[in-house]
DNA sequence: TATAGTTACTGAACCGTTTCAGCAAGGTTC
DNA sequence: GAACCTTGCTGAAACGGTTCAGTAACTATA
């Protein structure tokens, strides 16, 4: 790569010293009362040159990256077909280049937390967004040495941590009391991972419906899994030995897997099994049958979270902006009544 | 966040100069011949205040970032529901989890092209993966700089430039191909925007496959999209007034919406028209009907193109790594023979 | 005409590392 | 005992910027 000439440079042709140049490519000219005679020359200089200023150096001294720090498991995450991960990276990118800051995936590899959380804090970003739950001894390690950080789609216990979530008891709560209003009265569950916070917040709303209703949730009907490659064939004889007639699962990826499993096993959907997905990507129009689903705003939360971020660092006032957001259900083609409705139903 | 310490806490605490702290931390104590007792002193004063060198400081001098930067329209591929940039994601991610390095997304604003090229160059990272055609000012720029480039999913014209593609030419080709043999003759391509080298090559393969077979191409048999959205229910007419009975499309995405979109205007499929993806992705499985695709390895392309990157950067040697990736065909089950074979079926 | 204020700049220090040349102390060699 | 290694360490400069506290030359005020 050619040589790169250094604000030195501009100055010593711009007949200058360098601190000259600096305020005035930085804008500061009035400021440093630059005469405008002397302002042309620099900016003459400048682009005769083509200079611009080493990031690396800025950074050393204004001890700022402008940049955020984008952290969760790349390889898990970015895997074929789910939209979550898309719209998270598009809220992230779009609110990052709303504000003028680089994303850095911090994608090296580490033998500890700890060792991860001090490379995070190498001063590349100012900052980190974290798609993992809290209690990762990675994020406590940030959290104690006062690292600007933000959590995203989890919901820290330690309340004096920055986070967005979605309200996952709601959302739990929603889709089950959906099926309950269909009719249904033996509702089963794909559950994420057992250390998520917000699969056990949806399954205490999945538990909360229920219980409105009068009905004992059993342990049994909780299928748990942590990726959605987790569901194979013994899905069909748990739901067969549940005899569940709803299902509410993790994401609409899992419910999409389901729904190829069973159909594949011989099930008729939705008459057999009506079956709830989370997220409401705009897959579920197009799927067979076409998925009822608990929307969530993953677009606007990633974009939220990354907001929150960057006023933090920049010490703005982000208390406006909301930390848990609602959810609410896309009623579409994969739920029905009961085929045999063991009570009565209250939406014919 | 806590003041950090730097190398001359530790070099004080240790009782040493910052040369030897610098030393020691960098595995080089044997070349610096530091004696055993006093690395033993300076590494434990390091972990004590629990030291991290400054990747900026480090960077200034050594005048590396250890890092990549990712240029690609953010907002378009990360839209819903698309698998290909998730594929391509994880392969760079992981070729730089491998390599240990950081990657770059750059989120930022930029006025002009040349800017955009200028605030890449500007030291955060080592050189640029870059999702976009040559022939883009903004690359033209970085090439004409020497700044290290890896183009990724096109072919430079410009032979010096280092890419990663497939054999875009064949993929047409071999789609056609099938339905070819399938026994149509009526063949249309929903192809990608006409900047888009890899679309012109799918083109080229396209004509080729129908020339051999001495069928002669028309331009009314092209649709031409951008982005899978711009596939709308014009293309029930444009598909019955080409009285085509199989399809080429761009990708597995811009297939489903087709499919979405023909079946939803009463088309029954794969009987009324057979229908070709490309990219072949998991989701091909699982849709109705189940999408025969071109596959295209994208993981292993978006890996080759960060390894590549990599080695140009660390100026290793590279050359045993294929530029233009191979591409095969998964025949799955939106193709049929048409109803009324319009010619000898080859494949009965 | 001494004092103060303004204008237009700049020298030096600093940010936290790495690198290179150098140096003191002790050991060998002849 | 002079010349030359070896060992073990370090001072100073450099990387490319920014910031702070001047300062020299004018102009305005009393």
């Amino acid at each position: 790569m050619r040589k790169r000439f250094t604000i030195e440079d501009v100055a010593r042709l711009a007949g200058v010293g360098k601190v000259t140049v600096s305020y005035v490519l930085n804008g500061r000219a009035q400021k440093a009362r630059i005469s405008q005679e002397t302002c042309d020359r620099v900016l003459a200089a400048a682009k005769e040159l083509e200079y611009r200023p080493s990031a690396v150096a800025r950074s050393l001294v204004s001890k700022r990256a402008d940049a955020v720090s984008l952290v969760f498991q790349f390889g898990e995450y970015f895997s074929a077909g789910s939209s979550f991960i898309n719209e998270v990276m598009r809220g992230v990118c779009e609110a990052c280049v709303a504000a003028d800051i680089n994303l850095v995936l911090h994608t090296r590899s580490f033998k500890s937390p700890v060792e991860e959380a001090h490379a995070l804090m190498d001063g590349r970003a100012d900052g980190a967004l974290i798609l993992r739950d809290y209690g990762d001894p990675m994020v406590e390690e940030l959290v104690s040495r006062g690292y600007p950080v933000v959590l995203f789609f989890t919901r820290p216990a330690n309340s004096s941590i920055d986070f967005i979530d979605a309200d996952n008891f709601c959302g739990g709560r929603l889709a089950t009391q959906h099926l309950l209003d269909l009719g249904h009265t033996r509702i089963g569950m794909v559950r994420g991972s057992v250390g998520s916070v917000a699969s056990n917040d949806r399954i205490a709303g999945y538990r909360a419906a229920l219980a409105e209703r009068g009905i004992a949730s059993q342990e049994s009907d909780l299928l748990e899994i942590d990726v959605p490659e987790d569901v194979t064939t013994d899905l069909v004889e748990w739901v067969r030995g549940t005899q569940i007639t709803g299902l509410v699962c993790w994401s609409d990826d899992v419910a999409f897997r389901c729904i190829h499993i069973l159909a594949g096993a011989g099930f008729s959907l939705p008459d057999d099994l009506s079956i709830v997905g989370f997220d409401s990507s705009e897959v579920c129009e197009r799927s067979n049958p076409p998925l009822t689903s608990v929307r969530q705003p993953v677009y606007e939360m990633g974009y939220a979270a990354a907001r929150k971020l960057i006023a933090k660092i920049r010490s703005e006032d982000d208390s406006s902006s909301p930390s848990i957001y609602p959810l609410t259900l896309d009623v579409r083609g994969s739920t029905l009544a009961p085929k045999q409705p063991s009570s009565m139903k209250r939406n014919p």
